[in-house]
DNA sequence: ACTTTCTATGAAAACGTTTACATTATACAT
DNA sequence: ATGTATAATGTAAACGTTTTCATAGAAAGT
């Protein structure tokens, strides 16, 4: 569009280029009047300096790119947003990259700021997609990075977690409190720490309260609506049947109610089941979703903190940051059947 | 991170950085064992050319921004994931630009494509952000852009949609279909076009249908769940209830059917309820949403192309790309009672 | 009155690419 | 053998900023 650069408004209110450079980045350096006088000619034209020429010079690029295997899903939806609104705050403009779970994808975007279009980098994706030396500490070859959701295995990056296992053994002790004995567990996928250490949650609580850990009721899921689904009929058709079920997703909770509707079983008359996330829609289905709730908006907000402290050539004070979450009772849960 | 540019290449594999720039760029102008040893230095070094060198010269960012009012609604995360995934195949990435209905933001994000910072734009609200000054044609003003969802005003831009009009037509009519004549409507926000579209379908069906338009029946929302609820609320507080009720959201469906459940009204027996999106979790809700879908994917995925082939520097066939709406009918619609 | 410090500005280098132009070597046609 | 087209590469300018360094004048300290 315009091609009115730094020059163009130099001459037109007769300095130098240098000085237009800096009333707009350092303007204590220049005297009021020729203030005045250059940002009159920078509205009269309506330049915008041009990113680039800044860029190459100061080697700062002003991005950060965002990693997120879907943006689609509610959890990462609601981070986002969190993480945009603070990093717009910042001056910062965030690149979306939905890797949609391709390997190709996430190098790409991390690539983006190895050759320096982006400062920093989040991750929301367990894998770390950088190649690293073993003769080097790892903090000094990685860019400002911070790691959320599903954590990578690696304690010495910049981390902004809930204790799912806390999470986890709330939500079936709540279950327990009820009454509930045979109770299932919706699994995430592959073997991520996040649900690992949810599952391990599940076995603490159950072996806490005595209760023998029956292979059969864990189920393998993804976090999306289908695989509840698909657990949900896989446990219907056990022998001794479940009277409670605990998804490590709100998107699983949802799908297996469906199931669970479907076979005109009712909710939580007959089977009761807790979800975990909290995400917008739970909270309008039928009956409305018992969970644990992830402070969406928070983990965003410090995710993005975290990162900002790293560009801005500090070191956080912790690797790990932890947001609380919480236990959120609704109306699919309640005491076993009986 | 890394501090290697195209010089460090260049010597190692003795040649210019020209002959370097050449081997990435346009690999048929090099000969074949230059570009070998060329390539081999660049594996080996892991060297990934500065972006910001390159824009500057090239005048071109790679990048496209996109302006949308709340990434976390699911109709438009849907878009943007089409949007994301089209970007990356043409080689270019996206800025997530979230608005909050903010007007500052929305002018940043366009400032983004005036500086440079991005080739094209892809706006989901309903204002242009950039002046215009009304002594030349408005095409020769703007950059390449693209707009959907919440129509601007303006012929003179390109645009995908659907059919909105014909869109909430069919939805009456299938209301009108199982012997409704009651219906009432719940309108999204503000005067944006697409509202106003569907507004004039719904009325067109009615008077078709020879039903006198009931100015109490319709209520204003701005397509968020809280706003169906509410909507709903004051629909039932009528003395002449509506027996069905025509929401221009799929949210505010929902809404609207979770205060038809906290009173006590079957749905569909005793009123029903038709969305407009198709989200993911209309199919999910008891009962599962009517709806009229919207093909969140190839609007996307469109919107992507019509700016891609601006940003190549062809004018598209058409101003206007107009894509297929579908009723889909499921749960939450019913006979009138009685 | 004379140095010293400070303030406001300008000149010019630097950032890392791409590419127009120039150059050389090679193949081809006559 | 001569000239011409072609292929492969190098040289250097250009992109638009920011910032170091230099300079000039003003203010201040003696």
């Amino acid at each position: 569009m315009s091609k009115i650069g730094i020059k163009d408004i130099a001459s037109q209110s007769g300095v130098s280029s240098a000085t237009v450079s800096r009333t707009l980045r350092s303007p204590e350096l220049v005297s009021e009047d020729t203030r005045k006088r250059v940002l009159e000619a920078i509205k009269a034209t309506g330049y915008k300096p041009n990113r680039f020429g800044a860029s190459l010079r100061t080697q700062k690029s002003g991005n950060v790119v965002v990693v997120m295997p879907d943006i689609t899903n509610q959890v990462n939806a609601g981070i986002i947003r969190a993480i945009e609104s603070e990093a717009h705050k910042a001056g910062y403009c965030v690149l979306l990259g939905d890797t949609q779970n391709q390997e190709e994808r996430e190098q790409h975007y991390a690539d983006m700021v190895t050759s320096g279009q982006a400062d920093g980098i989040l991750i929301f994706t367990p894998n770390l997609p950088f190649s690293l030396k073993t003769d080097k500490p790892i903090s000094e070859q990685l860019p400002p990075l911070v790691n959320s959701c599903e954590e990578i295995a690696n304690d010495d990056i910049y981390k902004v977690v809930i204790d799912n296992k806390a999470g986890a053994r709330t939500a079936v002790q709540h279950l327990l409190d009820l009454g509930h004995t045979c109770i299932a567990a919706v699994m995430g996928p592959k073997d991520t720490p996040s649900t690992l250490d949810r599952l391990a949650g599940y076995k603490q609580a159950l072996t806490e309260a005595n209760i023998e850990i029956n292979r059969n009721l864990i189920i393998r899921g993804d976090y999306r609506t289908e695989s509840g689904i698909e657990a949900m009929e896989k446990l219907l058709r056990l022998r001794h049947r479940p009277t409670a079920v605990f998804c490590f997703s709100d998107d699983m909770a949802i799908g297996a109610m469906n199931t669970l509707r479907e076979y005109d079983y009712r909710i939580p008359q007959d089977i009761s089941v807790i979800g975990f996330d909290d995400i917008s829609y739970s909270k309008l289905m039928y009956p409305k979703l018992t969970t644990i709730r992830q402070p969406l908006e928070d983990i965003g907000r410090n995710c993005m903190r975290v990162l900002l402290e790293q560009l801005r050539g500090n070191k956080p004070a912790q690797k790990i940051t932890e947001l609380p979450f919480e236990l959120v009772v609704r109306q699919s849960t309640g005491p076993v059947p009986r």
